[in-house]
DNA sequence: GTCTATACTTGGATAGAC
DNA sequence: GTCTATCCAAGTATAGAC
C-alpha cells in the first residue's frame, strides 16, 4: 500500500521524471540524459521500455492530459447553465496552472511545432479538447440561433486557440493571470447570451 | 541597381538564409549549420557577424516583423471605424500568412517557450503587438462605456493570445483558415457594438 | 571578411555483460 | 530488466591561415 506509486514500476518513474523535466527545464531540455539525470536511473531504460525519446514524450504528454480531461468533460456535460460550467472550471484551470500540468502541455505543443515527427501525433491529441468545446459551443450556439452566423467548428477552434495563446504567452514569461478573469466575466457575461436564447427562438419562428 | 539587394551583403544574406530555414524546417531545425547549408556560406560567418545563433535567431525575428508592425498600425490608427479596420487587416493577415512570415514569427515564439536565454528577448519583442491591441481596445472599450467590465490590458493579452494560439495550431497542422473567417466575423458585428457606444454612454450619465 | 580545421559538448540509440 | 560502455551524428563556437 504504502509503495502503490511504485508498483507501476519503471514505466511510470521513467514518464514522472519525464513530465518534471519539461515542467521545470522546458521541452528543449528534456533529452533522454537529463530525463535519467532527473530521475535518477539509466538513461538506457528510455529506450528499452520507450523505444524511442519522441515515444516517451508523448506518453508523459498523454499521462498529463488524460485525468485532466475527464474533469472538464465532467463539467461541460452536467445538467447546469454555460455560467455554472464556467465557474466550475476556474478551479479545473487553476489547479492544472499551479500543479504545472499546463506548463508541461504547452511546453509539448509549442515544442512539436515544426516537427513534422511530433506535429502530427501532438495534434491528434489536441483533437478531443477541440471536440469536447466544439460541443458546447455548438449546443449554445444552437440554443441562441446563432448557428450559421457562427459555424461552432470555427468558435471552437477559436476557444481552443485562444487558450494554448495565454498558456504560450504565459510560458514566455507574461503574467497570465488574465486567463482566469476572462472565464470568471465570461460566467458573468453568460446570462446574457442565455437571455438571448428565447430572444433567438422567437426570432427563428417569426 | 540591379544588385541592389545585394548591397545590404553578407549579413543580410545570413538573416534571409535564417528566415528561410526557420519557414521550411521549423525553429528547432534552425541551427548555424542548417542556416549556412541553406545560404550557401559558410558556417563560421554567422558567429563572425552575429556572435551567437540566438543573437541571429533575433535578428531574423526582427526583419520579419518589422515592416509587419508598421502596416497594421498604420491601419489601427487610421481614421476608419472598426469594421472597417478589421477588414482592412485581413489582406495583411493573408498575405503575413502566406508569405510565410507568420510561420516564422510563431515557429520563434513557440521556440522560445521553456528557453531562459530567449523568452525574454521575445517577449519584449512582442510588446509592441500586445500594446498596439491595448491602444485599440482601449479606445474601443472607453466608446462602449465599458471599461471596468472587461479591463483593456486583459483583453488586449487575449486577441493576443488568440492570435498566437491560432497560428501555433496552424503549426501543428490544423487548418487555420478559420483565423480569417473570424476577423471577418469581428468586421460584421462591430457596427453593433459601436451601436452599443451612444447606449454606454447614455447609461453612463443616467 | 571569409575560409578550413578543429576543439569540445551534447544528443539519440545500441551492444552486450550481468 | 538494468547496467556499463560505446558508436556516431550533430551542435556551438573558436583559432588561425588566407
Amino acid at each position: 500500500m504504502a509503495d502503490a506509486v511504485e508498483i507501476r514500476g519503471t514505466k511510470q518513474r521513467i514518464v514522472q521524471a519525464t513530465i518534471d523535466t519539461i515542467r521545470d527545464e522546458g521541452f528543449a531540455s528534456a533529452s533522454a540524459r537529463a530525463i535519467a539525470r532527473r530521475g535518477d536511473f539509466n538513461q538506457a531504460l528510455i529506450f528499452y521500455h520507450y523505444g524511442t525519446l519522441n515515444e516517451l514524450l508523448l506518453a508523459a504528454f498523454d499521462q498529463v492530459t488524460a485525468a485532466r480531461i475527464e474533469r472538464y468533460v465532467e463539467v461541460f456535460e452536467g445538467p447546469d447553465d454555460l455560467a455554472s460550467k464556467l465557474r466550475a472550471m476556474i478551479p479545473l484551470y487553476r489547479d492544472d496552472r499551479e500543479s504545472g500540468r499546463l506548463r508541461v502541455i504547452t511546453e509539448v505543443i509549442a515544442g512539436a511545432t515544426g516537427r513534422p515527427d511530433l506535429a502530427p501525433e501532438v495534434a491528434a491529441r489536441i483533437d478531443p479538447w477541440i471536440s469536447m468545446t466544439d460541443h458546447v459551443v455548438r449546443s449554445l450556439l444552437d440554443d441562441v440561433g446563432m448557428i450559421g452566423v457562427v459555424e461552432p467548428p470555427d468558435a471552437a477552434f477559436a476557444i481552443s486557440a485562444l487558450f494554448v495563446g495565454m498558456d504560450v504567452l504565459g510560458s514566455l514569461g507574461y503574467d497570465d493571470a488574465p486567463a482566469e478573469r476572462l472565464i470568471e466575466l465570461a460566467a458573468s457575461l453568460a446570462p446574457m447570451l442565455e437571455m438571448l436564447s428565447g430572444l433567438g427562438a422567437t426570432a427563428a419562428k417569426g
